[in-house]
DNA sequence: GCGTTTTTGTTCGTTTATGTTCATATTATA
DNA sequence: TATAATATGAACATAAACGAACAAAAACGC
C-alpha cells in the first residue's frame, strides 16, 4: 500500500503548508481536480488527511510514526469492509470494539447509536472520544507500541466487569472456518470480550483468507455475522457462516 | 472536528484580546458577519468560546478545554518547564505521570531511566510507547476528549494496585501555597496517585500563579520539588517550598 | 497486436459555504 | 420607560466544491 508519487507530494505540501486546496494541487501537479479528490479520498481512508471543502488538512493526532502504521497495508480493503459493516450494525446498548485497524476504520466512520463503548485500543478511543453523547471506556493495561492497545492479564480481568450486547472484532487470519490471531496477548483480550457478549460481528478483508496466524480465536460459526469485502475462496469449509460482502 | 483556518484565527485573536467583536472579525477576515456568527456558533458548541452580544470571549469557568488548545497556550513556557525538570528527575523504578499538557511536553522529551511508567493520559501513553525497554501501563476508565485521559472511580480504584517511587504532576492553578485543579475527575486521579507515592514533582509554568481553579489538590510543601520557569510572585506565602527555576 | 484493467478526465445534478435581506430581540440612552 | 441604534437568527440566493456516472486514455498481460 505504498503511496504514489503524487500522493507523497500532496503529503509533503501538507506538512509544509498546514492546508492545501484541491484547485492548487491540481494546477501544481498538472492533473484534474477529480484526480486530486480521488487521491484525497484514498489518503483519508488511510487516515493520512482530513478533508474539508476545497482542500485538506493534516489530522490532529497523526505524527510521523503513526503514518507508517496507518499506511501499513490494505487500507482500502479495510475501509471497504468497515463501510459495509456500518450498514449492518444494529443499535445496541453496550459495545466492545477490539484492537485492529479494521475496527479502527469503522470507529472513524461510525455514527454512534450506542450508549456505552468499550475498547482497549488507544487510537480507537481517541477517535470515538470526539463523538458527543457516548459513554466511552478505555481498558487499561500494558501498552504495545505496534498495536496501540492495552493488553495483559490486568486488562483481561477488567473485562470481567462487563457484559456486552455487541462485539465488533477483527482477526489476523481466517483458515478452515476459524479465526486466528497473531499474538497471545491480543487473543486473550479478544477471547475474554467474546465470552461476555451476546451478538458478535467479525470484520475481515479478503486478504485475511490466505493469511496465517498462530493462535486460534474462535470458529466462524460462533459469530453472528462475518463482514468481508469479497467472497471467501472456493473449496473452504464455511459451514453455515453468515457472510456479508 | 478540526477547526478551519478562520476559526483558528478567531481563537488566536481571542487569546490576545480577551474579547472580540463580530464586526471587527468580519472586517479583519474579509467575510460577512453572518459567517463569523456561524463560526462562533460552531466554536461555542465545541466549548471554545462564550458568545456575547456583539462578539465573543474565552470561556472563563470551563472545567477543561481541549488539550490541543492547552498545548498551544503558553507552549514555550511549558516547554521550558519540561526541559528544566528533565535535569532534576532522578532515576526511579516506577513513575506515575499525570494528565496535563506540561507533563506531556516532558514525556515527549524524556530519555527514560525508568522501568515502569504509569499514566492515565492517552497522548502521553502513545508518546512513551515509542521508547523501548520501558514497561508502560495505561490506566483505564472514562475517556474525556478534552483531556485525552481516562478518569472516574474505576480509574481511581486501579491506582490502589500501585505504589510509585515518583509522581510527575501538574495542575491548573497555584494559589496561596496550594495547587488547584479545574475538574473533580482529574483531581480524584491526581490525588489518588499522590497518596501512593514517595517522591513528588510538580511542574507549573508561571502563568499558573495568577490562575484560578476550583478544586484544591495539595499544599505545595507536600511536593518534594516544584519546577517553574520563573519565580513565584512576591508576597505569596510559599513557606519552605523547594522551587526550581 | 488485442482485449482487459487501471487511471484520468468530463459532465451534471447535488451539497456546502457564504452572502443578503428582513423581521425580531437586545442593548444603550434620552 | 420609551425610543433609537445595533445585533441577531431565520430564510432565501448564489457560487464554488463535491460525488457519481460515464468516457477517454494509458498501462498491462498475454
Amino acid at each position: 500500500m505504498a503511496l504514489n508519487e503524487r500522493q507523497t507530494e500532496i503529503l509533503n505540501t501538507l506538512k509544509n503548508e498546514k492546508k492545501v486546496a484541491v484547485a492548487d494541487l491540481a494546477k501544481a501537479l498538472y492533473v484534474s481536480e477529480a484526480t486530486i479528490r480521488r487521491d484525497l479520498i484514498e489518503m483519508k481512508s488511510m487516515g493520512l488527511v482530513e478533508r474539508s471543502h476545497g482542500g485538506a488538512i493534516l489530522p490532529e493526532n497523526v505524527e510521523e510514526v503513526s503514518i507508517f502504521f496507518r499506511m501499513e497495508k490494505n487500507a482500502t480493503e479495510k475501509e471497504r469492509v468497515a463501510t459495509k459493516a456500518l450498514l449492518y450494525i444494529p443499535t445496541f446498548n453496550s459495545v466492545f470494539i477490539d484492537s485492529s485497524s479494521t475496527a479502527l476504520a469503522l470507529a472513524e466512520r461510525i455514527d454512534l447509536n450506542f450508549k456505552t463503548v468499550v475498547t482497549n485500543n488507544l487510537q480507537t478511543a481517541l477517535q470515538l472520544s470526539k463523538k458527543p453523547n457516548i459513554n466511552l471506556i478505555l481498558l487499561g493495561g500494558h501498552v504495545h507500541y505496534n498495536t496501540h492497545s492495552a493488553t495483559g492479564s490486568w486488562t483481561a480481568r477488567q473485562l470481567e466487569d462487563f457484559s456486552f450486547d455487541l462485539m465488533i472484532s477483527s482477526c489476523a487470519a481466517v483458515l478452515n472456518g476459524c479465526a486466528y490471531e497473531r499474538s497471545l496477548d491480543q487473543k486473550e483480550i479478544k477471547r475474554a470480550a467474546f465470552e461476555n457478549c451476546k451478538y458478535r460481528i467479525l470484520l475481515v478483508d479478503h486478504t485475511k483468507f490466505g493469511a496465517h496466524a498462530t493462535y486460534k480465536l474462535a470458529e466462524l460459526t460462533s459469530y453472528d455475522l462475518v463482514v468481508t469485502d469479497a467472497p471467501p475462496p472456493e473449496g473452504t469449509d464455511n459451514g453455515n457462516v453468515k457472510f456479508l460482502y
